[in-house]
RNA sequence: CGGGGCGUGGCGCAGUUGGUAGCGCGCGCGGUUUGGGACCGCGAGGUCGAAGGUUCGAGUCCUUUCGCCCCGACCA
């Protein structure tokens, strides 16, 4: 590679409008360059290291057993029909018609897909167990797209399928979680795989492989001295006791002039936040229900979690309208005592949820379904019983983690995650079946298993890079070299191009400055595109038969002659 | 989708009470330079996001619309 002829050369200024340093750097460096919102161009630059990429990818998902196919990127809407995700994705399913009026959903992850060659090929239990996979664009109509290459709308995902018994399941499951970890750290990346919600993908449980990075989206929590890890969706926390021994005192209405805030409540009463009633109503839109939701008055509630208890899909906060003319309450002096069954004018039902919190304390105090009337002395089981009791809280940095230790709060990257699917997709899909050594046909047990190589490529350049550039880890660096030569004398011409010629014969991946640039310039290019070594070939040193030798994160240069210089590189 | 901001050469920006578009970087050519982003000269490059309107005249005023960025609800 020569960079007088290469497309997409580094450039001195960069944009005002780029928040993150991955694109920021990737852009200036010529690795990138944006389309529209979400959709980039891939430069040679960046392809290459897109690629080596890849490769590592397939390296370890080959060495795990999996096998490398290629899938349609048009799905037939039907088997997005069949599995009733047209409407529950999380990402919006872009679709698209052909000239005779097919419906197709350009692939945003691809189930269905795998399941419908599984079961073209009427499997039995000799085949299993066996774990497909494909690289391949992902369409996603995102909300937003941002940060560079971290949130996009096209991107190419790797995504693995696993069909087996559920027995096998566990070992299949564990080895792409081995796979991961070793991908990982092949390309240079200290990921933490945390437990997380398994969302509209289906399955029990799954996890994520996140690198630490604060222009991460995920927060997660880890204990350090367990190694518990959990996205804040679900982790989980061991609950401090408050008052649970204190005597049940009788149940009292009182009248209470304060507003609709929760520090209202704790100003009128003077009591500890904690032993406030905190109550927040949410219908949901798939189940046509209204969800209370009951928690101490110091926790929140966590949406996801309340989402798995109460099985709903959409839930959204109920209007101030529903609250005051659907269930006769008050914003701000809900409760759960004498509260509405069902809305007086919808008929829809209400369900309670209480948090395991409030097991820990006695005598709450709240509202009373009435503006300016509070109830104190609310105890759960005397004064009313929840539809479901279970954790439905947020944790909170410096909580205990169920193994006892201190959660810390992190923020991080998703560059990769393995579900368990369970029997999700063979359920809900015809003749998802094997047979078994009986003649009997079964359903199979499943798993996916994902990584985004742009997002995975952009988190390496959040963890490596400088004031400078980037600062490419070798195993995926576009080239292992950046020769440049000084000034426009033929003999160092010369001098040079003969290095260039010797280094690709030994196949040392090597990106030539050979521009008529001014050293200051081609010094700030090579820390800005990030290769591991520079080697400068000048007048000055030529005269010694010497080359000069730097390492992208030093600061030393080493004076070396051509044989010391190939015994250094190779 | 809700909230905020912005659209003027490839990039970053200026453009006053409406008067017919300019600066820096970059790019091309010539020259002087050459160890941390040099300098001189010449030059190319813009339907001012789009459509409609007001006006003798619109980058500027009005309406509509499209795109982009940031914050929030989502995820590899």
């Amino acid at each position: 590679m020569k960079l007088s002829t290469l497309f997409g050369k580094p450039s001195k200024t960069d944009g005002a409008d780029y928040k993150i340093d991955s694109h920021r750097l990737l852009t200036q460096a010529g690795f990138i360059r944006e389309s529209s919102a979400g959709r980039y161009y891939l430069l040679p630059l960046g392809l290459k290291v897109h690629d080596k990429i890849i490769s590592i990818v397939r390296k370890h998902m080959d060495a795990a057993g999996a096998q490398e196919l290629v899938m349609p990127v048009l799905h037939p809407l039907e088997l997005w029909q069949e599995t009733n995700r047209t409407t529950t994705t999380g990402f919006e399913l872009m679709k698209i018609t052909d000239r005779r009026g097919a419906d197709f959903a350009l692939g945003g992850t691809a189930e269905e897909m795998a399941v419908d060659l599984v079961r073209k090929f009427n499997i039995s239990y000799k085949d299993l167990p066996f774990n497909i996979y494909q690289f391949s664009m992902k369409f996603r109509d995102e909300m937003r797209a941002r940060g560079g290459l971290l949130r996009v709308r096209e991107f190419v995902m790797k995504d693995a399928y696993s069909f087996s018994t559920e027995e096998q399941f566990k070992d299949t499951y564990e080895k792409m979680w081995d796979a991961y970890k070793a991908i990982f750290a092949e390309v240079g990346l200290n990921v933490d795989v945390v437990a997380a919600d398994n969302g509209y993908i289906g399955g029990e449980y799954c996890h994520e492989f996140v690198a630490e990075a604060t222009a991460g989206e995920s927060r997660y929590f880890i204990d350090a001295t367990s190694g518990y890890a959990a996205h804040e969706d679900v982790a989980a926390f061991k609950i401090d006791d408050k008052n649970s021994s204190e005597e049940q005192k009788p149940l009292q209405q009182i009248t209470a002039e304060h507003g609709p805030t929760m520090i209202d409540g704790q100003a009128f009463h003077n009591l500890p936040l904690w032993q406030q009633l905190k109550d927040v109503l949410y219908f949901d839109e798939a189940t046509k229900r209204y969800i209370l939701a009951v928690i101490r008055g110091d926790l929140d509630v966590n949406e996801t979690k309340l989402m798995q208890t109460a099985g709903a899909w959409d839930l959204r906060p109920a209007t101030e309208e529903e609250i005051r003319n659907d269930l006769a309450s008050e914003p701000g002096f809900i409760c759960p005592v004498d509260f509405a069954k069902k809305g007086k004018n919808t008929g829809y039902p209400v369900i309670v949820v209480a948090d395991s919190s409030l097991r820990t304390v006695r005598n709450m105090y709240g509202g009373a379904n009435k503006k300016h009337l509070d109830h104190v002395n609310i105890n759960m089981g005397r004064d009313f019983t929840p539809d479901v009791e279970a954790d439905i809280a947020l944790a909170q940095p410096g909580m205990l983690s169920p193994d006892g230790g201190e959660l810390q709060e992190k923020r991080g990257i998703e560059v990769g995650n393995i579900f368990q699917l369970g029997y999700h997709y063979s359920s809900l899909m015809n003749s998802a079946e094997y047979t078994d050594e009986a003649g009997q046909r079964q359903k199979y047990y499943m798993g996916c298993y994902g990584i985004g190589i742009g997002r995975t490529l952009a988190a390496i350049v959040e963890a490596h890079h400088d004031a400078k550039g980037i600062i490419w880890p070798e195993s995926i660096a576009p080239a292992k070299v950046y020769l440049a030569r000084l000034g426009e004398n033929p003999k160092v011409i010369a001098a040079a191009d003969e290095l260039y010629k010797q280094l690709q014969a030994k196949n040392i991946d090597v990106l030539y400055d050979d521009r008529d640039a001014r050293p200051g310039e081609k010094f700030a290019d090579a820390d800005l595109i990030g290769l591991p070594y520079r080697v400068v070939v000048s007048e000055k040193h030529l005269a010694n038969n010497q080359f000069e030798l730097k390492e992208r994160t030093g600061t030393d240069l080493h004076l070396l002659s051509q044989t010391e210089l190939f015994a250094k590189l190779s």
